[in-house]
DNA sequence: CTATATTCCGACCGATCGGTCGAATGTCAA
DNA sequence: TTGACATTCGACCGATCGGTCGGAATATAG
């Protein structure tokens, strides 16, 4: 027997990232207790304390293996070339893929963009600005894409910091909504099938928008 | 003089209410304390106990006094009347002004949505089902509005629910994402140009999405 | 084996949490 | 004035919060 439980598993450093991750993403900062949070990888609270130095610590190594993650592969969607337009579309595509993959990642992304929870955790994040350098990088990312989009006359001149919001929008909020965006949806959490629909979706938007052109109908 | 401070001004419960409205909506249900609400509202702690028995009670009186204001505006902007592409611009133009007007009404808005955030809150929740009533009011009235459209020939076939899912992440989550979407914008926050900028950029995705057409752009 | 460093944990700390209670004060009608 | 009711408040409750500490395991090196 000895040590045993899983051996070639992942170390307690990670399992108390991802026991963290889900519980942080559910109830947020503040609604989780580093007791629970020690509970659930399955180890002490005093053991977790090693590790992690503090709550906000935590937190914040939390978001930033989330937002890096995120940003790597929004990076290779991006190198893999093509047109601003096909750029923007498999961009997209990987948001949604990836928040779909598992709707921890849309709520604590959405979360961690416009929560105000914690003095000690706004202190710990202004001295260790590393996930808002991934958060600005990525942002930065798209708009370049789309200025490029525009100067080829691909995208129709626009404000490129709205339509930043706006991709923005529509690609992380529904993911982020929980029950209330199941409910919307009747009742079926985010399928295979939904999330191709919400990939369309979001395209017919900003290719062709919803309401109808003079006579004709749109496929693509 | 007598009773005097202020006369004809808002009794303790509507001040706790807006103290506590503006305190949940930065951080939170859990991140809030009723000694904080308290404080704010300018009485003592058990004073606030007698207006309100619990927290929960509290949260959900504030939420609902939020939700029952947007009902009724947007119920307004749809019986004034014409044609469905007109009402929804409406109805796109009214909640944006709501949130714009305070950006709190954004945030325990968006927090509403996809907060699970503690199990009492929860479960008095439930007991209590006229804010999910009024949210669910709200949500149908937009659904009724895309089949109109769509019934009309006004807007193109689409998924109801996911375009539901698109209109309320374009017009929340600007409103809701406080620095980060200051920091997209280019520091400033929601000016009276920068909604009506902000309502354009939605009437546009809707209209005529961002991909420039096979010769033109369009104006409106 | 022993020596050393790492990881774990139970017990504990002061502070704060949501909530209660009883008494003091204010208000108003009879 | 008196009695009934509403409102306020300070003091207090048990529970939980983030975090500390000293020592018991455990792993690794020599």
């Amino acid at each position: 027997m000895s040590m045993s439980s899983i051996a070639a598993s992942p170390g307690p450093r990670e399992r108390i990232l991802d026991a963290a991750e889900e519980l942080f993403a559910r109830r947020g900062y503040s609604g989780i207790g580093m007791r629970e949070v020690a509970e659930t990888a399955g180890l002490g609270k005093s053991s977790l304390f090693h590790h992690f130095h503090s709550k906000a610590e935590l937190y914040l190594a939390v978001a930033l293996r989330r937002l890096e993650a995120f940003e790597q592969r929004l990076n290779e969607a991006l190198a893999a070339g093509g047109s601003p337009r096909e750029r923007l579309d498999r961009w997209i595509d990987t948001v949604i893929d990836m928040l779909a993959d598992d709707d921890r990642a849309a709520r604590l992304l959405l979360r961690s963009l416009f929560e105000e929870d914690d003095a000690d955790l706004a202190a710990l994040a202004a001295a260790d600005p590393r996930a808002d350098a991934s958060t600005e990088r990525i942002i930065r990312a798209l708009a370049r894409l789309l200025h490029e989009g525009i100067e080829a006359g691909e995208f129709r001149p626009a404000s490129i910091p709205h339509t930043v919001q706006s991709i923005i929008g529509l690609t992380v909020y529904p993911f982020a909504s929980g029950d209330f965006g199941d409910q919307i949806l009747g009742r079926s959490p985010f399928s295979r099938s939904e999330v191709k629909r919400r990939k369309q979706e979001v395209r017919g938007l900003l290719h062709g928008g919803i309401v109808a052109r003079d006579g004709a109908g749109r496929s693509d």
